[in-house]
Order: structure tokens, then sequence, then C-alpha cells
DNA sequence: TTTTGCGTTAACAAAATTGTTAGATAAAAT
DNA sequence: ATTTTATCTAACAATTTTGTTAACGCAAAA
């Protein structure tokens, strides 16, 4: 019967640690502060994850998946034809980002200020990466042949993917006071936002 | 003939502090790496500038104008007709963002932390968007009736240009490695992106 | 019932970080 | 030359933050 609480319990530490660690980063993020948000004394947090450190990686561990996939989104659905696939990656990026909104700025800050700490989740990346560009460049490119679509440089669009998708939701409590009505109701914030970024991106590529 | 280095001393620091503070930010900065960064013993930091509060405020102060110069920037000219006004103002915010990369992640990472810090800031900005909104939105609505342009909402349009602006130099340590030779020459990349985030925008204002 | 082991707490200890001070040194002023 | 002032250093002190431990309770197993 002390089952559930005991699961409750160590989970409650985890989850208050990811509150903490996205808002203010490894650095500013305190133990004592973790274990308050928790509901327990600091002692329990050394006594389920030893060290700060330690809890930290399991934070990381848990998001690691997420990060990986949600910029795999970006890339598009492979079979589709590459216009439509463009067009789905960013709406599917979008989708992933709304689900983990502090998890961008939190991972990016933290790959800044200790890169040599995500030397195997990067690699991976690089590799993949490389591969990926090349043959949605390719493809970019017999479509633009065909007329089908601008000519444009795959990276580029990515990275203009990127940035309309991870922003808003960086500078979201920054610009929420700032807009007026805009953002008053979030839900459909993000819907209009979605459906401009897909906006913008398609035009981009439309063939003029 | 001692000045010149006085001079240099307080200011090394400062710019040591900087450096420190926009990369890991005010938790993650340790006044003892500052100092040696400045070559100066951590006693001297203290001496100049007393606390590391302090010291941070400086570089907040000496960043301020900058923050508030760039945001403004982007929304244009405004004695440009509207069209060209928008491009005027993606072109200029980018220079602005170009020229300070390290400045935006840092100050919206500091104000997410401590939001309660930058209410003097803050609510300026408020103001001053709130008016200027609405007439650049007046603006935009007579234009598109001309049929000069997409009838577009302005906070939507900036948010966009703020994304697109900024975004790619947080993550441009990040992304120079995965990108092949696309960001290899700084320069020209930073020419490149800021070609493709103007004709991003414009065409995303583009009547069709 | 005793034992075993996990969960818990409070108090303590260690480490890391920031801040201070007394006095040395050099520069400037009188 | 002497006084005064600013700069500087090394050693130390204070504070903050992290981590440990000893003892206790309690539930389940033996």
């Amino acid at each position: 019967m002390k089952e559930q609480e005991k699961i409750s319990k160590e989970q409650l530490i985890l989850e208050a640690a990811e509150q903490e660690f996205f808002i203010k980063g490894y650095d500013g993020a305190r133990t004592t502060s973790i274990a308050q948000r928790a509901g327990v004394t600091h002692a329990m947090l050394h006594y389920y994850y030893r060290t700060k450190e330690q809890l930290f990686e399991r934070i990381i561990e848990k998001n690691a998946k997420t990060i990986a996939e949600t910029m795999l989104a970006a890339m598009g659905n492979p079979t589709m034809p590459i216009v439509e696939r463009l067009k789905d990656g960013v709406s599917a990026h979008f989708d992933l980002v709304a689900t983990n909104p502090l998890l961008p700025r939190f991972f990016l800050n933290e790959i800044i200020a200790r890169p040599e700490r995500y030397n195997l989740l990067y690699d991976k990346m690089k590799s993949i990466a490389g591969v990926l560009f090349a043959s949605m460049q390719c493809e970019i490119d017999a479509a633009a042949k065909r007329g089908e679509m601008e000519r444009v440089d795959i990276r580029m669009l990515l990275m203009s993917t990127l940035s309309l998708n991870i922003f808003p939701f960086i500078i979201h409590d920054f610009a929420q006071p700032v807009m007026g009505d805009l953002m008053a109701d979030r839900e459909q914030f993000i819907q209009q936002r979605k459906a401009e970024n897909v906006e913008t991106i398609m035009r981009r590529i439309k063939k003029m």
C-alpha cells in the first residue's frame, strides 16, 4: 500500500527537478528548491538520486529521445512528395515543440554552456543530418526543375522552420503581455501560429 | 602612465564579465572565472564592482539601450511606405542582431529566470508596442485594401521576423558542425541568412 | 516476535562560491 | 620628502549550496 506513495515520491522529485531545470537551467536550479517544490526534505533528493548531477542526467535521458524525434520530425515524412513532405515537416515539428514548449530553450542553453557533455547525441545527429540533407536537396532540385517549387537550400529552409516553430515558445511568457489579445487564449494562439508558420514556409518555396 | 592600465584593468573585468555572463548567464557565471578571464585576482573584481550582482547590473545597463533599439528596429522606418518599411525592419533588425549575436539569448534567459528585475524596461516596451502595433496594422490594412500586399497581423509578422533573425544566432555554434560548408565562412553565411529572411518575409506579405 | 530493510528526518559536514580586510606597493599631490 | 590616495595582493571569513550520517519508524518477511 506504500508502494504507490513510494513511486509517487521518487516521481515527484523527478517532476519537480524537470520543472526547475527547464526554467532555471542546471546552474540556476537549487536542490533544496527542487525538494521544496516536490514537498520533501532535500535529504530525500539525495537519497533517491545521490547528486544534483545524477538527477540532471535522469532528466536529460528522459528527454533525449524527444529532442531527437523533434528534430527528425522537421524533415517530414520521407515517403511523401517533397513539397508535401516539407509542409508535413513544419507541421509535425511544430506539434512536437508545442507539446514540449520548454525543452528547446533548455536544451540549447545546456549544450551551449557545456557542449562536451552532449557529444554522443551530437555526433549521431551530424551523421544523420548529412545524409538526410543530401537526399532532400536532391529531391528539391528535381522538383524545382519540374517547376513544382522554388529551388532553395534545404539547410536554410530547415533553419527557418526551426526558427519559426521554436522561437515563439521561447519568447512566449515575455511576449504575452505585449501582444494584447493575440495570445490570451493559448490553444487558439498555438493553432494560429502553426498555420502562420506553414503558410510562411509554403510561400517561401512556391514557384513564382 | 598607469592611467591607461588602470582604465584598462577595470575595463578588462567588465569585458570578461560580459563574455562570461552572455555565455553562462548570471547563475552559471563565476566571479573567480571572470577574474581569471580578465587576468586579475578575484579580489580586484570586488574592489572595482563590489558584488557579482552590481557587476551584472553594469552589464545590463551597458546593453539595455541596444536591446531596446534592436526591438524598435524591427518595426522599420516609420516614414517609409508600409511594404518597404517592413522590409527595412527585417533588414535593420537582422543587422543589429548580427552585431550583438549573444545578446538576445542572454537577455531572454535572464528575463525568464528573473522577470521581476526588468519591470522598468518591460512596462516601457508594452506601452510603446501597443501604439506602434495599432498604427502599423492600420497601414497594413490600408495597403491590403489597395492590393499592395496581403493582409496580415502585424504581431504575427513581427514574431516571424524576430524568430528568423534571432534564432539562427542562438543555434549558431550548435548548427555549424552539422551544416557542412554552409556556415564555414561566417560573414558569407550572415549575408546569405539576411537575404533569406528578407525574402521569406517579403513572400509572406506578397499579394497572390 | 524478531529481524530485515527501506523510507524518513534532523542535524551535521564538506565543498564551492562570494565577499572582506589588513597591509603592501606604487602613484600623485603637497 | 612627506603625506595622501588609489591600486593591489594574499590570506581569511562568511555565506550558500551540496552532500552525508546516525538514528528512528514502520512494514513486510522470516
